[in-house]
DNA sequence: GAAAATTTGTTCGTATGTATC
DNA sequence: CGATACATACGAACAAATTTT
């Protein structure tokens, strides 16, 4: 079955620029405008080449563009073709990750953005998270506990408390700029946490999760914000305090 | 000329993903770890479907995918091919409008966000602003006090002064990020301000100033946050007042 | 589980438009 | 202005992967 959006859209494609871009533009217009909805099918090469007059080439590259931006989801075989993707947004952590990478943005001016969401991140969290957060929060606290010994896992575990955080939060503009910047972080300066640091990183962390708990929405944000500042300073020190 | 970092890779490309995509990986690998930086040239389409191994729509599809996430440019006629990009930090922000619609997060969240971004990038301002980033805001300041009649434009010049106060921040990440929330919520409600809301919008964008080149950081954040707060007060009781 | 059908992945050849020299 | 180099685009074909029968 051939997609329909297609032979009711005009194929007035944009002048100036070229084929591939003007498929691009269209369909990325259809997401924008709601008629393109996650799961909508667009077809295969060939039927969208037939629909939009050009060759298969020419398709390939238009869907490879929108594949590279998570806009659409390829699958081979028989039933398979190009749809429209699932939100993913791993993906802009990755763009976010390659333009800082280009950009020459440093680690410190990271830390700034991060503390600056994971603050709000934790006084919204104080003020909207459910008995589901609190388990999950002291999940994560007692894993990390049960770890102070092996720096690796417990860096491992303290994420999770931040990604935890972030969660309680309920605000998924604030979850996904958090784990996008985690993830340019992370794997350029991941130093381990010794025994004595762990020890500290967890007693602040159980302070942030008791104003979180008690609803104290600016002191749960006050807790967090001085936690990644402190942070940020040993970073400058190069003492490589580890990211708790 | 053809490009010699690539003969100096071993190229056993990463096992079982399709030939284009381990290309990607490949590229996308020495940009991170320092070995390709922006304006370095990699070939023409020739050139490096020669030292791949492989036929030139292999790697059209490859440079199809890093072209869409800004890593390279491509340029046509004598002298051109694919180069490293220089970082431009729309294609991020282009991403997560992306995958902001197709996950259906909402102008409320996204708020939120904001929120934070600004209130941090007030704050940072007050503490680190010079003379050039003084004159730019209350330039950005005469021209929306000029403008208070025109809806449209004193909207305009109103975001002019936020993203100078995020410049003032000298913060990157937080210039970033805000530029990246702007341009989802932006065009999706874009009311305008009235002029008695101007006049209002305009007081408060004058307190914000005051208080940066005072350098008092927590109030400049204070204010900061309470103007967005205000905003996003008015979005929910459907008054659409104009973001500004 | 095997065979058939469908679709992407990949290659070669060719032509055309466009930017640089 | 002409020659050159390059991306853009088209067509036909086969290989590999995946789903359906």
């Amino acid at each position: 079955m051939a997609a329909t959006f297609i032979s009711k859209l005009p194929l007035r494609l944009t002048a100036g620029a070229t084929l591939s871009s003007q498929i691009v533009t269209e369909i990325r217009n259809g997401v924008f405008d709601g008629s393109l909805a996650p799961g909508s099918f667009l077809g295969s090469e060939n039927e969208l080449a037939k629909n939009f007059g050009v060759s298969r080439i020419t398709v390939r590259d238009a869907l490879r563009s929108l594949s590279a931006m998570g806009l659409v989801e390829i699958r081979q075989g028989a039933g398979g073709g190009a749809r429209i993707a699932q939100s993913n947004l791993d993906y802009f952590a990755d763009a976010l990750a390659v333009q800082f990478q280009l950009a020459g943005v440093g680690v410190d001016e990271t830390l700034r953005a991060q503390s600056a969401i994971e603050g709000t991140a934790a006084e919204l969290a104080a003020e909207h998270r459910n008995q589901e957060d609190l388990e999950r929060l002291s999940g994560a606290l007692e894993r990390a506990r049960s770890v102070v010994h092996d720096p690796a896992a417990f860096t491992e575990a303290s994420l999770g408390f931040h990604l935890a955080v972030a969660e309680a939060s309920h605000n998924r503009a604030l979850i996904a700029l958090l784990r996008a910047l985690r993830f340019v972080v992370w794997p350029s300066e991941n130093k381990r946490a010794t025994p004595d640091v762990a020890a500290r990183v967890d007693k602040t962390h159980r302070e942030i999760f008791a104003r979180i708990e008690a609803g104290d929405g600016p002191g749960a944000r006050d807790a967090m914000t001085k936690h990644l500042g402190g942070i940020r300073v040993s970073k400058q020190k190069q003492h490589d305090e580890a990211f708790c």
